[in-house]
DNA sequence: ACTAACATGTAACCCGTTACATGATTAT
DNA sequence: ATAATCATGTAACGGGTTACATGTTAGT
């Protein structure tokens, strides 16, 4: 069960309705673990079940009342075990490469397409890594423990993001090769 | 259907039996998308049922027969296809990030030994494409267009990779920094 | 009235993993 | 005999995606 311990990692701090969950992991957590609302409602009802989540209605004024969850002390202690387990990390998969490797003459010009796609999107995103870093992460060994380990995340996701921008470069550079 | 359209890129210039592509999945191809026998047994199966895929069984001696499959003229066209149509790419979830947002004096040291066997995973998965590459694609512009594509998500795999180390190793120093 | 943002869910399907199951052949 | 490798599958389960479905509130 993966996702519900990402959706215990977001409650860490935080109270949130699986409204602001489906949010926010569109930005932070989300940057290295996305969900959809649908997958996020169901999740947090079998978090209910297993007692790992409190849950508790919140009437706002201005817009409909909201379902906000919790961890409970159990969801905490299993959080915390969960940290020691071992996980299989999979490695990712990526239709992009696997279209490579049926790189043709034909096809050339619509994978340049697509990387330069790519490239433009993972631009954005590091402009977005690099705002983060630079307003609350800028001296990463003077963050209290939890945020280092926040800040590693962050760290690694902008190292990848500028190696991915670097090959980018490097395809279409290589694609400008094949004749058409 | 990803795995398919993986799977019928191995088959594009050699005809392979389950077995045998569920071995080299776990070299070439397989660095980007694994699959285990079990899936790849019944995608093949799909695959044949829509006259994507030709089986044809293979007597051997010393060895039990084989069923090998091989693409047909519409798996061909079915795969050309795929390759221009766009498919969504979702980021890596990977475990190891969710538990860092967890990072506590009680786990630092258990999450600098996952780095650490992560670290060391990376740097065997390394050596091997440093191999393949030297012996292989040496030089990238003079391969034919095919292996260009191929060199590529080879190339791609190298970058991560190595970025991979380099994070591992800051990681590891910020770690170190966590007072237990 | 209509649209956008807020808010929560169900159902069907697809895909992948784990566990289970079988059998051939070669080497020790 | 028995272990290792080759070879092919089925069944149950878990998890994720897509489509469907409903309702509130604020702003225009």
């Amino acid at each position: 069960m993966a996702l519900g311990h990402a959706i215990m990692t977001a409650l860490l701090e935080d109270e949130l309705s699986g409204y602001e969950l489906a949010r926010d992991f569109e930005t932070s957590l989300g940057f290295f673990w996305q969900a959809s609302h649908q997958q996020i409602y169901l999740e947090l009802r079998k978090l209910s079940d297993k007692g790992w989540l409190s849950k508790r209605e919140v009437s706002q004024s201005g817009k409909p009342n909201k379902i906000v969850y919790g961890l409970t002390t159990d969801g905490r202690e299993a959080l915390a075990e969960w940290v020691f387990s071992t996980t299989r990390n999979q490695a990712a998969k990526d239709n992009l490469l696997v279209k490579l490797y049926n790189l043709d003459a034909d096809n050339v010009a619509h994978l340049a397409g697509e990387i330069t796609a790519r490239r433009e999107e993972m631009m954005r995103r590091l402009y977005l890594y690099a705002k983060i870093r630079r307003r609350h992460y800028e001296q990463p060994e003077t963050l209290p423990t939890r945020r280092k380990g926040v800040y590693l995340a962050l760290a690694l996701g902008i190292r990848q993001g500028e190696q991915f921008l670097a090959w980018c470069d490097e395809a279409l550079d290589l694609l400008a090769t094949v004749e058409t």
